[in-house]
RNA sequence: UGGGGUAUCGCCAAGCGGUAAGGCACCGGAUUUUGAUUCCGGCAUUCCAAGGUUCGAAUCCUUGUACCCCAG
C-alpha cells in the first residue's frame, strides 16, 4: 500500500491532537518508519477549553503529546503564531471584509501544513511528510503523482487539499486516507492511543465558541449597517453589516415571507445585501482565478465533475482556462448557491484535477 | 360624529357554533476540519375589549375601541 520508496525514510507527522492524526502516526511506527511527531501552536489558546474540540488548543496539543509518548516518538510543537496570522487568520478576516466568504481550512493546508511545515519537515531532515487527511496519494505508470478522494466518501477531504501540487505530493503521505473512519476509530482503539474516543473537530479552530462574527469585530472589521434587498433593489430589511452573511444562508435575515429568503449576493460597495427565493441561488457557471494543478492545467475543455464546497458530491460539469488565466467552468445542471471565496475543485473520477478560488 | 369594511402568534393567514391549520421569522438540536445549506424538534389554553345567547363560540347578538375605504 505504501509507496516503496518511501519506506523507512524519516517521517514527519503534524498532530493535532485528534484521532485521525494519531492513528496515522500509529500507522506509520507500525510500519517501520523514523517517525517524528510535530504540533503546531497556530494561535493564542482560548481562555475557555472545557469542550477542547478544536485541532490545536493546549489540551490537543497535550493529548498529541501523550499520543507520541504512548507510540514511543520524539515529539516537539513547533510555534508558527506569527505566520498562521499572516497566512491564515489575516486572509479570513480580509475576505470577509470585502463580502467574500474564506475557506480558512484549505487555506491553512496550503499555506501553513503543505508549505511552511513541509519547509520545516526537509530542514529536520524528514523527506516526508504526513498528515491525517483522509485523501490519498499514488504515482501512477508515468510517475505522475495522483491525489485521490479518501476512499470513506463521508469523510473525504481531498476538496480542503486541491491546491497540492507534484513537489509537495511526492513528500506527502496520507495514512489513515485508505480507511473508514470506522476503521480508524477501531486501529485507535487497538493501539490503545489515549485519544480513541475523542469526538470529531469541527467549526473553525481559530474561533472555539464559533463566533465568528464576534471575532471579526474585534479584529477591526466595522460592523457597518446597510439594506436588504430583492432582485430589484427594493428594500426588505436591513443589516449591521455584509460580514454577518454568506451567499446561500437562508436563517439571520429577520424577514417574514411567503416562502424562505436566502442571500444570493453581497454588494461590498453599497453595503447591499441581496435575498431572493430558493431559485435565485442558480447558476449555470462560475469563474475563479489563483487556480492550480495538481499535475498540469487542462487544455481545450476539461470534462469532469466539480465540487463548489466541502462534502458536495461532484457533479458533472466541462472547464476552460481562459486567456487571462482565470478558470470558466459549466455546469451540467445549475447549481446553487455559487459562494465567492470558496474553491471549485475538478476532479475526474476519484482524482483531483485541481481548482481555483471562486469570483 | 354619513355610509361600507376589517380586527386570529413578531409578519402573512386558515377557521363560518363543537372545543385555534399552514407558511415566514425566531429559538433549540442533529450533521460538518471553512462559511452556508439540509434535517429534526419547539413556538397562540387563546382569537381587539367587555357583556350576552348556547351543553358548548374565534365563529351568533349587544356595546365599546382601533384601523381602512368611499363620501364630506
Amino acid at each position: 500500500m505504501t509507496d516503496s520508496t518511501v519506506e523507512n525514510k524519516r517521517v514527519l507527522i503534524a498532530m493535532s491532537g485528534g484521532v485521525d492524526s494519531s492513528v496515522s502516526a500509529a500507522l506509520l511506527k507500525e510500519q517501520g518508519h523514523d517517525v517524528i511527531g510535530v504540533s503546531l501552536q497556530l494561535y493564542e489558546p482560548a481562555p475557555d477549553l472545557k469542550r477542547g474540540k478544536t485541532c490545536c488548543s493546549l489540551t490537543d496539543v497535550m493529548d498529541a503529546g501523550r499520543v507520541a509518548k504512548r507510540l514511543g516518538i520524539p515529539f516537539e510543537v513547533i510555534d508558527l503564531r506569527e505566520r498562521f496570522k499572516e497566512l491564515v487568520m489575516d486572509d479570513f478576516v480580509a475576505e470577509y471584509a470585502a463580502g467574500r466568504t474564506p475557506n480558512p481550512c484549505a487555506r491553512c493546508n496550503d499555506r501553513i501544513k503543505f508549505g511552511i511545515l513541509a519547509e520545516i519537515a526537509q530542514s529536520m531532515g524528514a523527506a516526508i511528510l504526513a498528515t491525517g487527511h483522509y485523501a490519498r496519494i499514488e504515482r501512477d505508470a508515468a510517475g505522475t503523482y495522483q491525489l485521490l478522494k479518501g476512499l470513506d466518501p463521508g469523510k473525504d477531504q481531498s476538496y480542503f487539499l486541491f491546491s497540492m501540487k507534484q513537489q509537495q505530493l511526492a513528500r506527502t503521505i496520507f495514512p489513515v486516507g485508505g480507511l473508514e473512519k470506522r476503521q480508524t476509530r477501531e486501529l485507535a482503539a487497538k493501539f490503545n492511543l489515549p485519544v480513541a474516543q475523542k469526538q470529531e473537530s469541527q467549526e473553525i479552530c481559530f474561533i472555539p465558541d464559533n463566533d465568528y462574527v464576534r471575532f471579526l469585530e474585534e479584529n477591526g472589521v466595522a460592523a457597518a449597517p446597510g439594506d436588504i434587498v430583492d432582485a430589484a433593489g427594493s428594500k426588505l430589511g436591513s443589516h449591521d453589516g455584509i460580514h454577518n452573511y454568506t451567499v446561500g444562508q437562508r436563517r439571520g435575515l429577520g424577514i417574514a415571507w411567503k416562502e424562505p429568503l436566502y442571500v444570493t449576493a453581497i454588494d461590498r460597495e453599497q453595503a447591499r445585501v441581496v435575498v431572493g427565493p430558493r431559485e435565485e441561488l442558480s447558476r449555470d457557471h462560475l469563474f475563479a482565478s489563483e487556480t492550480t494543478w495538481t499535475s498540469s492545467p487542462i487544455s481545450g475543455t476539461f470534462h469532469g465533475t466539480c465540487s463548489i464546497r466541502y462534502r458536495q458530491k461532484p457533479f458533472p460539469c466541462q472547464a476552460t482556462l481562459l486567456d487571462d488565466g482565470r478558470l470558466r467552468v459549466d455546469f451540467e445542471h445549475p447549481q446553487q448557491a455559487i459562494t465567492p471565496g470558496q474553491a471549485v475543485v475538478l476532479y475526474d473520477e476519484d482524482r483531483v484535477v485541481g481548482g481555483g478560488w471562486i469570483e
